[in-house]
DNA sequence: GTCTATAGGCAGATAGAC
DNA sequence: GTCTATCTGCCTATAGAC
């Protein structure tokens, strides 16, 4: 970490799983390659291969920073945000920004091809979604002491219908709708649950 | 077709499809190779070339028996059941159906790798999700003035919530908690929307 | 850290015999 | 319809020089 400009050096080890992330979120884990990354960052796969052994640990590695950042964000709305409401239109807001970029949640896409990844991606894949979930619940449930929200259903439950909802609103915006389908979608799933 | 037996005998072409929609459905359009259908038929890869020119005349071949089959099953469902809210079950009968062979929504899946297939399934998969979304919308506003369904939501609006939420239920209940938590989540998604 | 060179395998696809 | 044989290209990965 740098102090001294607004253009810190950052690592090629960091540049390429930035790469690395656009390119699974757009294409899929099975639809890019090193050489893809390699060369949109200027140097040779053998390269790549000394900063990420082979694909697999690339792929570990990708999943592990998205969550960290992603624990983070969601930390961050729980923090900064004190109603139940407005903080899971914070969370809606953090995929709206994935699908703005024309990309795919990275755990959504790399749900779908599960049954072809390695075993360490699958146990982060499975714990992304299950922290997922935790918080959510834990949202509703607090803002349902707190007394400003209400649901017809119980805490765990919504939080399976708004993960659920919005991952397959992303999914197919991405084919039709885009943005604006997913946004109304998301919406109305938030208005319709919420009491 | 024959009359004959209980055993009719099935064109290499329809258990080419067969073995494809399976292995497409468990790891993806990407995931999968013209070597993997071939061997489990028995058959050569340049016996399959034969019946389908390329890969993507197969995948093309694919989604259309699929949606011709889903828009049987959807009209089946439209002429035997009567109620709005029964017809809902079945329609997420469907779905049990497919997650309970392990695989998932063939245009589920493959909307995660829209990006990296050729022009004529996406298509075709756009209209597999606006013939769902159309047949859902149908089935709502009927059973609306029916008097036997009533939403707080629009029909086009519920239908949307509906399938994204489907979808994604499947999407993740195949990452953990299988079946009985996309039954859970579809159950609770009906209860929910459904006044 | 990055390179060149290369290995070994599998991909999708075609030609032509039977 | 199915086969053998083959092509070309891309894939992941490694060895070893700089």
């Amino acid at each position: 970490m740098t102090l001294s400009g607004s253009h810190p050096k950052v690592s090629t080890a960091e540049r390429a799983l930035d790469v690395t992330e656009r390119v699974v979120q757009v294409r899929g884990y099975n639809g890019f390659s090193y050489a893809d990354v390699a060369s949109e960052l200027g140097i040779t796969k053998a390269s790549l291969h000394y900063h990420f052994p082979g694909k697999a640990e690339l792929g570990e590695a990708l999943i592990a920073r998205y969550s960290a950042r992603f624990t983070d964000a969601l930390e961050r709305i729980d923090r900064d945000i004190p109603d139940a409401r407005p903080k899971l239109d914070a969370y809606v807001g953090l995929y709206s920004a994935v699908l703005r970029g024309d990309r795919m949640c990275l755990c959504g896409i790399l749900a779908a091809e599960y049954e072809t990844l390695p075993n360490g991606m699958r146990d982060a894949i499975t714990q992304f979604f299950e922290h997922n979930e935790a918080w959510l619940a834990h949202v509703i449930a607090h803002g349902q002491t707190q007394g400003s929200l209400s649901t017809g259903a119980n805490p765990a439950a919504a939080s399976r219908m708004i993960l659920d909802g919005l991952e397959g609103a992303m999914l197919i915006a991405r084919t039709r709708g885009g943005l604006p389908r997913f946004q109304s979608s998301a919406g109305q799933l938030l208005d319709t649950l919420i009491i």
